[in-house]
DNA sequence: GTCTATAGGTTGATAGAC
DNA sequence: GTCTATCAACCTATAGAC
């Protein structure tokens, strides 16, 4: 490996191809996503996507294993600080951020048993899920208990939970229902999460 | 209207249909949910199908409609009670039921435009969502703040928004990520939220 | 209402030239 | 690596008998 992403950018084809490909699935659904449409948006012929991929479902692969990869640099660590609330704040945006895609990769997987277990593999493989997240929170609050700052009588496993469920249900409610009615704003939920756990 | 269901069960074909579909739609995902494969798993002819839905939307519609439409008797009102532990975790108890299914469906919906349009509308039509959940729970918690067994300095509707995002979560991660780390068990959820909750 | 048979239209995939 | 055919398979939907 010489460096760079190992060998690629010949002729931006193949990159086109990932990033229509998401895009079509994204707008229209996976159901709707042909081997022809991705070929006519991404400038390609069919051929093009078959020599890169092998087969639709590994074009599939591909691309939800390339939006799923962003989770590599999703960590608690680039938001830590002494504001509690801004850390978790910060925090749990990131998290919205990467789900905004990344649920609906993940859903769009669901539509086919094959691709479900393909998906659960590669995250199995490289450990990704909501746990590590729920677990860098939840170190980040011990810490905080540590240093008196926040309430001793609560178990920072149960708070880091409630903030990234929080920010999964923030941003699968508005997809799954197309709106965002009982959700509260952002400002108003770490302000009763503070009131929560900040010692008396 | 003379009783029952309005007219049907002349030879209960409509309904297996109904049933199988939904069964190979949860067990291979929607991608693969062929007429033929609904009618032989049916025991019936495609041209049933055809003759009972229309189209093959229109059987995803029906069947979609009937799993969600089950939210018509999921109310708090069932599980009310004195006992402010016992009536949340019951409720979320049968949320989580609720959406073993109602999620499945609502995920395969995602996969094509057409059909995830059709039962926001139809989610829209009936009032259907979380905040119908969340709006329950916080009158509940309202009332037992009013009589002072609920700390009366935190927000009803925070909490009744962390019940429900918890059931949404708890039932949503094992299906998109094979696992439940970093899921608190519901004893040890409901253990946190009181203690948070209940007045010193 | 249910079945059989079949038509019509897509779609994923391959082969071979450049 | 990319393109231009081209194919074989499959799937939805219809028509008509019972």
């Amino acid at each position: 490996m010489s460096g760079k992403t190992r060998g690629r950018p010949p002729s931006g084809g193949r990159e086109e191809i990932l990033k229509v490909t998401l895009d079509l699935l994204r707008e229209r659904g996976i159901a709707r996503l042909t081997t022809r449409e991705v070929a006519a948006a991404a400038g390609v012929s069919e051929g093009s996507i078959f020599y890169h991929f092998g087969d639709r479902s590994g074009l599939l692969k591909a691309v939800f294993e390339q939006s799923l990869d962003t989770l590599k640099t999703l960590s608690i660590q680039a938001y830590m600080g002494d504001d509690i609330r801004a850390t978790l704040s910060g925090y749990s945006d990131a998290i919205c951020q990467f789900l905004d895609s990344g649920l609906d990769v993940l859903m769009a997987a669901q539509a086919d048993v094959e691709l479900r277990e393909a998906v659960i593999s590669f995250l199995m493989e490289n450990d990704y899920g909501p746990h590590r997240g729920i677990a860098g929170i939840g170190h980040y609050l011990a810490e905080q208990q540590a240093e008196g700052n926040v309430r001793s009588d609560i178990d920072p496993k149960f708070i880091s939970y409630t903030v990234v469920s929080d920010a999964f249900h923030r941003s699968a409610q508005p997809k799954l229902f197309g709106h965002r009615r009982g959700v509260p704003g952002r400002e108003a939920f770490f302000d009763s999460l503070m009131t929560l756990i900040t010692p008396v």
